[in-house]
DNA sequence: AAAATGATCAAG
DNA sequence: TTGATCATTTTA
């Protein structure tokens, strides 16, 4: 499978995130290929999206990224402890983003167990598995994403995205945490795998 | 239900 | 300079 170029980056946040459902993200770490197939996104859409960090063009040292070409990773710390790994689409005029919430792991899950457990994968529950990938936060961990990745073009070959022509049923929903955003509470702009078992939260 | 935990941002 | 916020996870 190949990488996805930057025209697939290219264009709004909402198709974007749709069409990353079932695709395959991977980093290069240590000599190893972390993959996960892509069960969780969510679309952020510039200006006028008030969940969005770039709402109404705002612009800081945190969200520059977005202002720059379509393709690169938007990385954030969240609550002091996390790092959510974004993907930056569209243009310039139109900083928007997309947020990875779920994986479900492929390759390297000997590894993740350890990034997230200190453990091996046998040691582990059945429960702790499913665990691995199932949100923003755990998976930066699992594969070992961090603020240093900030930036990161997609066409490199440290982190990016294969493609696959695989089809699942897309379930939508409301976007997750969002509280502060108003009128864009209610926007269906998260997408996700129906009946995975690694999706953030299975309901809504 | 509530703690953990700290960079980031806008206000002053 | 400071205080509130936060696209979360874990533990209880």
């Amino acid at each position: 499978m190949n990488k996805l170029n930057k025209s697939f980056y290219e264009r709004d946040a909402i198709v974007v995130a749709k069409e990353l459902i079932g695709k395959y993200l991977v980093h290069n770490y240590n000599g190893r290929k972390l993959v996960g197939k892509i069960v969780e996104t969510e679309a952020y859409m510039g200006a006028k999206d008030k969940a969005a960090h770039s709402y109404n063009y705002r612009r800081t040292k945190r969200n520059e990224v977005m202002y720059g070409p379509a393709g690169h990773t938007y990385i954030y710390l969240i609550y002091g402890m996390y790092y959510c790994f974004n993907i930056v689409t569209n243009n310039s005029d139109n900083p928007q983003g997309v947020l990875i919430r779920a994986l479900e792991p492929i390759a390297g899950i000997e590894e993740m167990a350890y990034n997230r457990y200190k453990q091996p994968l046998s040691a582990l529950k059945k429960a702790e598995v499913y665990n691995l990938t199932s949100g923003p936060g755990k998976l930066t961990q699992a594969l070992q994403i961090t603020k240093e990745h900030y930036g990161t073009n997609l066409l490199s070959d440290k982190i990016y995205v294969l493609n696959s022509n695989d089809k699942y049923e897309i379930k939508t929903s409301p976007r997750i945490n969002i509280d502060y955003a108003e009128e864009a509470i209610h926007y269906p702009w998260r997408f996700y795998i129906k009946g995975n078992n690694f999706v953030s939260k299975p309901h809504d």
